[in-house]
DNA sequence: ATTAAATGCGTTAACGTTAACGCAAAATGT
DNA sequence: ACATTTTGCGTTAACGTTAACGCATTTAAT
């Protein structure tokens, strides 16, 4: 159960009978070691598994890191990033003993222009890593490739294939649509019908998995339609209500409706709100307008990305690559996770006031 | 956004006109110093809140923390706890450069003389932090009111009233419970008739409230009976066969199975296996016989307690305490989560080998 | 052949904290 | 009055790592 203790550079420099100086110049490939002296080393080393202690080395560099995020604006996707924020600052909080800094910087999801404005605002002379929300796939990818290669970096919320990141943080797309489609069976009591999903009128590559996994939990069963429509603009009052009303000309009785992304608020606000009938709605996020909605009882399920946990988990795995140089596992999922009006407890909350009703072990 | 730099204990004593020494008397109260000068370095330190670097305290002292888990068997409750100890192990082995160290000490739960052997044999004097499961309220409050007061705890899985832990690491009990009604009820289609729980007769807080909770949720709809049964002994095949029998002798025709607890598979199995019929059943607890079943479809839902996400909190917590002398919340909640067959992913699991197809974001 | 540059290595001073040690001066005991 | 203890404080050596610096040799350049 306990592992043996560290061995020190002064101990590897005993044993090889040199200097702690010249094994530091091994080390950090400073040049000015002979190859016989750097090969005896190098096989010490690697024998007796010497890692730098990276508490003396902090003490020693008093380094102060600098990560940045480079994510839409916060009150996007209906404040979702905003939550991805809570997360991320808290995490810095909990590191400021160790130097970790940590700079936002935001773009306009929807703007290329945006992006690369402030993707080249980033000053990477001094950045020690980046979290990045890859959702511009293809300007991301063509930023990345040009960057400096020696910069430490981590996906979150999405990933992108064929690259290096210290870890991808997200959730799977397609088992959350199926796991979608299941719940809103379920809030339909398994009526038969036409069930519709709702989606943003865009390329994203999650949303598209998502409607495939949704799809996919309907393929096989009998007595179900299903039918996909895209918005083009769900944030624009007079898009939405055209869009809504087209919907319900042509489907006039759905059993239930999946909004792929975090405006489902948009849509039960319309179709549930002072309706006699209630459409069971299921969609994703827990984003406040979100939240309240479901707690009206206009929405009925809400999945969530944990997103406060993934913007901790992209600083705190960060921060043990880069500080603490341990080996991170390549891939972080995130559980799919349900919130039904009764089970809202919301995660790292900005000012870390937790429901106390939520919590009562006594009495 | 930036806080700025720590002040340093050479900084106080250069304000105050003394020497580091005399400031580390005053701050470790060793003695030795004038009230005068005590006071104006307590003002300083005050002042300026002066908070000792744990790195470089870490470094001189290299002391090396032991922490203690005085939980149930590994194997109890069908393995729960050893899905604690999985997030304690990895929690273990990230914090080991700051020198933690974890001891696992084991009691039966249904034994109090065990309880006792295996708390006195924590070793007190070199103990610098506990993580408990307070699981034998009474006895467990005992030992505590005899412990020395300086030593940090933290309880996991449940809490007790009127105690100072550092945190508090649960979910809350009533709220699944009524969840696990409203999923009970989904997974019927509503269907009117009597519903079950059963659980074990013990005098457990946790499972009384979770009836409680699942109780309140049937409390006001009409046509619906709930029946509570408990069952002496669940792991007894001979006990288990009687009582699933008579019950079903009892209510030939139960609509849905709550379990509320993590016992729930040995019900499954009786219930759901070669029967023509499937009836509903949720439990809780995604240990491992409880998760084949899920994925066999003799189980319809779980909620996870998050074992795994709370050991490794409780090891965190009481690391950001005792080394790194932070602030810690006083609760920490663990939203409730449920699994159904399509989306297990375990958190946490032993080998970090997590199910490649769950995370498939591309192609 | 002489100077200059490069190589190979050791030494050392930090980083901030802690606690042992030392040493006056004051307080106490006989 | 003198010995002894106590008080109040400063000094210092670690902890492990890093990188600047220094100093011989060896190699290269003119």
């Amino acid at each position: 159960m306990n592992r043996k203790r560290q061995i020190t550079i002064r101990e590897i420099a005993a044993k090889v009978g040199v200097s702690i100086g010249t094994v530091d110049r091994v080390l950090h490939n400073r040049g000015r070691v002979s190859p016989e002296t750097r090969e005896k080393i190098e096989a010490l080393v690697k024998k007796f598994g010497y890692r730098p202690n990276p508490l003396a080395r902090h003490l020693k560099l008093k380094k102060e890191y600098q990560f940045f995020i480079l994510s839409p604006y916060r009150h996007e996707d209906s404040g979702y990033w905003g939550l991805v924020f809570n997360g991320i600052q808290r995490a810095a909080e909990e590191l400021s003993p160790f130097g970790i800094h940590i700079f936002f910087k935001e773009f306009d999801r929807y703007s290329r222009e945006s992006f690369w404005k402030t993707a080249h605002s980033i000053s990477l002379e001094d950045c020690d890593g980046l979290l990045l929300a890859p959702i511009i796939p293809s300007e991301m990818l063509h930023w990345l490739n040009e960057l400096p290669s020696n910069i430490p970096y981590v996906f979150f919320d999405a990933t992108l294939p064929d690259m290096s990141p210290i870890t991808e943080i997200g959730q799977d797309p397609y088992n959350g649509g199926f796991l979608a489609g299941k719940l809103l069976c379920l809030f339909a009591l398994r009526e038969r019908g036409t069930y519709c999903v709702i989606a943003p009128h865009s390329e994203d590559y999650h949303i598209k998995r998502r409607i495939e996994g949704f799809l996919a939990f309907w393929a096989n069963l009998e007595g179900y339609r299903t039918e996909v429509r895209t918005c083009s603009d769900m944030d624009h009052q007079e898009t939405r209500e055209g869009f809504l009303n087209s919907l319900l000309q042509e489907i006039p009785n759905p059993k239930g409706i999946f909004v792929a992304n975090s405006s489902v608020h948009s849509v039960a606000e319309i179709l549930n709100r002072d309706n006699s009938f209630h459409i069971p709605i299921i969609g994703y996020d827990l984003v406040p307008e979100n939240e309240r909605l479901l707690r009206e009882g206009l929405i009925d399920v809400l999945i969530s990305q944990r997103p406060a946990y993934q913007g901790y988990q992209a600083v705190y795995q960060l921060y043990r690559h880069v500080v603490l140089q341990q080996v991170i596992e390549k891939k972080i999922p995130i559980p799919i996770h349900f919130y039904f009006k009764e089970n809202l407890i919301q995660e790292y909350s900005p000012d870390l006031e937790y429901k106390e009703t939520m919590f009562a072990f006594n009495d």
